[in-house]
DNA sequence: ACAAAATCAATAATAATTATCCTTTTTATT
DNA sequence: AATAAAAAGGATAATTATTATTGATTTTGT
């Protein structure tokens, strides 16, 4: 079966949970992420579907890629300074941030960091967040 | 020494390395942070301050408070969804931040995450950022 | 006290994101 | 397969958070 009929299947699956239909825009976005290492904007995501698919709209990449981090597809890094940016990944992992040039990486690190620590009482935690910040290759 | 006096000597004492004056809209900026427990956005500093000092303008809150930010008086969390917010403490420390209510408050926690952390050969890392995520007291 | 520099207030502009509105596509039903 | 209902798309307006601009005011160094 092709790269991009495993897509489109689990893309189905996953988005009938939320109740939501499975589109060439959806599958082209997913896709696109799927195939890049570093994690884009939304905007970069949208030149890069954009050529492929000229017709398609900023806001549908937005309303999309919200769509795929709902049904938990992809996850989105919103780190504050600038646009968010989004991770085909959706396994707890942690990132390098670069405060130059604001690339975000893949730390690949076994250790879960949260293991030994004391978490206050009147707080349900449902994840965590590390990321590590300096400079990247290029910036430093 | 009144309260107010230390805090103007420390303040210009700090604003004078980066050739920053003091000026009473930053002491009141500086003031207010000093006194709240959570960690309040740009506009609610705003808010705050503006009942003391009528005239303050919002851009002047935010000038100071990247100002306060450039002298290492206070920090900035900048997480991402939504506005940012601006904590008094400049030390390492982690926080909880409600999905919820967005609502950041302090989490002691003495331990140095990072120490046994193996951090990638070309990224010159100068912090990090840990976040528990999850629902406050109030929104669980 | 006075000139130069910095900061202020008000507001315009920008950037990122979300909402709106009408058309098209997809899905469910006959 | 035809068709109605629901969901999603595309274009663009609106919103939110923040930054830039500009001319008036305040602060600082001499």
């Amino acid at each position: 079966m092709k790269r991009i009929e495993v897509i489109k299947r689990l893309l189905k699956e996953k988005l009938e949970l939320k109740g939501g239909n499975l589109t060439e825009q959806r599958v082209a976005v997913f896709d696109y992420l799927s195939q890049v290492e570093n994690h884009p904007t939304a905007e970069e995501v949208f030149l890069a579907v954009k050529r492929k698919m000229p017709k398609i709209s900023l806001a549908t990449v937005y309303k999309n890629l919200e769509a795929l981090v709902e049904c938990g597809l992809i996850s989105k890094l919103a780190h504050g300074d600038g646009a968010a940016r989004y991770d085909i990944r959706t396994d707890q992992h942690y990132h390098t941030h670069c405060l130059k040039c604001g690339k975000i990486l893949d730390m690949d690190i076994e250790d879960d960091l949260l293991a030994g620590l004391s978490i206050p009482e009147d707080f349900v935690a449902t994840g965590y967040r590390l990321e590590l910040l300096g400079h990247c290759s290029n910036c430093k």
